[in-house]
DNA sequence: CCAAGAGTG
DNA sequence: CCACTCTTG
């Protein structure tokens, strides 16, 4: 018995698998999250192999876990037993990268709703801008590469600045950012914040926020199929014991109305 | 009596004025190149005021000097007395420059033809690419504010790359570039060129070379009154004792023809 | 994983 | 004054 047969969730969040302190304390932390939100797809960056057995022990009951590689780190999906159904996964890796990213994505029926899944942790910091926008571009790509009739959810971490994006021509007219059709909320907007999170050993006085995290949809054509409702943060509260967040990034939770 | 009544030439030259190694040195076989090309007006970027007395001696006779500043290192302006009337000069800093950089300008008859004459050294190194579009478009600005009446030549060391260059918007339609409209000649391009020019202390593999150095021209209205018709490199011999070049850029010396 | 700055080849 | 890497706040 669904209690939301209306309604479908995404949850992204670049979990920090890189900062080796409280690692595991903090996947369970991550785990508990999506065991409360229960999201139906979960998108991970940053997703190491030293989490895999917390995973595994929290939310392999309940949830599926495709891993886009198994060494260094990587991303995942979790889709969740219940809602989703998925035909086909596939990793494509982004053979310019330098850091090993790869666009991942899958094929699947979320509450009965043809979609298909992307995720990606593109190209770091300011410098590799080039690389990103080109990594961004193959992806704006695959999404229109799906057939009209699926609704596309791409997101991640993307390490993205708004100029970039407005240097590859901005969004593709029939891709929406969901921060942004729901309402383009302040408090929802900066994803990567050190103004509020300290997870980072940061010295410096200046404390950037920027939103790296964000969520598209590609609507099924002729019929759309979801209607994007609500947008928020998660993550937000302090690990109980060490006092530290899940990760030095928020997690971004989207809510669709099936119509 | 001039020899060239129809033929006005500019010279630009950034003659690196931060590397003392033999700077009176170099700087004599600059005042020596200029006074065997004797250019109508001379642009120079790091000029510094250990070179004073030796521009003082060599070309002092010949050309009259606008400095546009007089400690650390800036531009300068050579008119030349028998063929040039100035009638105003100006500096206008960048105010957003992290290195003291500046627009500097003079009003001036040329042979008889109205002219404004504008030079500058723009931000340097590619990290500053956001400041150096900033100024360079200030500078296209300030090409544009001049009288139709006048023909404005205005250039330097742009420090330009290309996309940069595309990312402003190009050039404006009534800016030419003096070496692309004299034919892009390649062996007149680079204008800083390590495989070319030992002066600079160099251990990379990598000999970078760019076009950092350029010239452009917006004609007067309604008619024309120059045609652009060569655009060549000086300095490209070494100076004999020291073995080194005038500087570790080329000057870049454009013709044109009275019409 | 910010922005500056320093050091290397 | 290149590109890259590293350190620092
Ligand atoms: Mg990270
Ligand atoms: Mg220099």
């Amino acid at each position: 018995m669904d209690p939301e047969p209306h309604r479908i969730r995404i949850l992204s969040w670049n979990i920090d698998g890189l900062d080796m302190g409280n690692i595991r304390t903090r996947a369970k932390a991550v785990c508990e999250n999506i065991m409360r939100e229960t999201p139906d797809v979960v998108f991970l960056q940053e997703f190491v192999t030293e989490m895999s057995d917390i995973f595994d022990k929290h939310c392999g009951p309940s949830y599926e876990r495709f891993q886009a590689a198994s060494d260094a780190y990587y991303t995942a999906m979790l889709l969740k037993k219940q809602t989703v159904k998925c035909t086909e996964t596939k990793v494509v890796p982004f053979y310019t990268s330098r850091m090993g990213r790869a666009l991942q994505s899958a094929q699947a029926e979320v509450k009965g709703i043809p979609m298909t899944l992307i995720t990606s942790h593109l190209e770091s910091t300011k410098d590799h801008a080039e690389e990103r926008k080109r990594q961004l571009t193959a992806a704006f790509r695959a999404v229109n590469e799906a057939e009209g009739s699926r609704t596309v959810v791409f997101g991640g971490d993307l390490n993205l600045r708004d100029p970039e994006l407005a240097a590859i021509g901005s969004l593709p007219d029939n891709i929406y950012d969901l921060w942004e059709v729901t309402g383009k909320r302040k408090e929802a907007a900066f994803t990567w914040d050190l103004t509020r999170n300290d997870n980072l050993e940061w010295q410096a006085r200046f404390r950037p926020k920027c939103r790296f995290d964000r969520l598209y949809i590609r609507h099924s054509t002729p019929r759309t199929q979801l209607k994007p409702v609500y947008f928020e943060l998660t993550g937000l509260e302090r690990i109980p014991g060490c006092r530290r967040f899940p990760s030095d990034h928020w997690g971004i939770l989207a809510h669709f109305d099936k119509v």
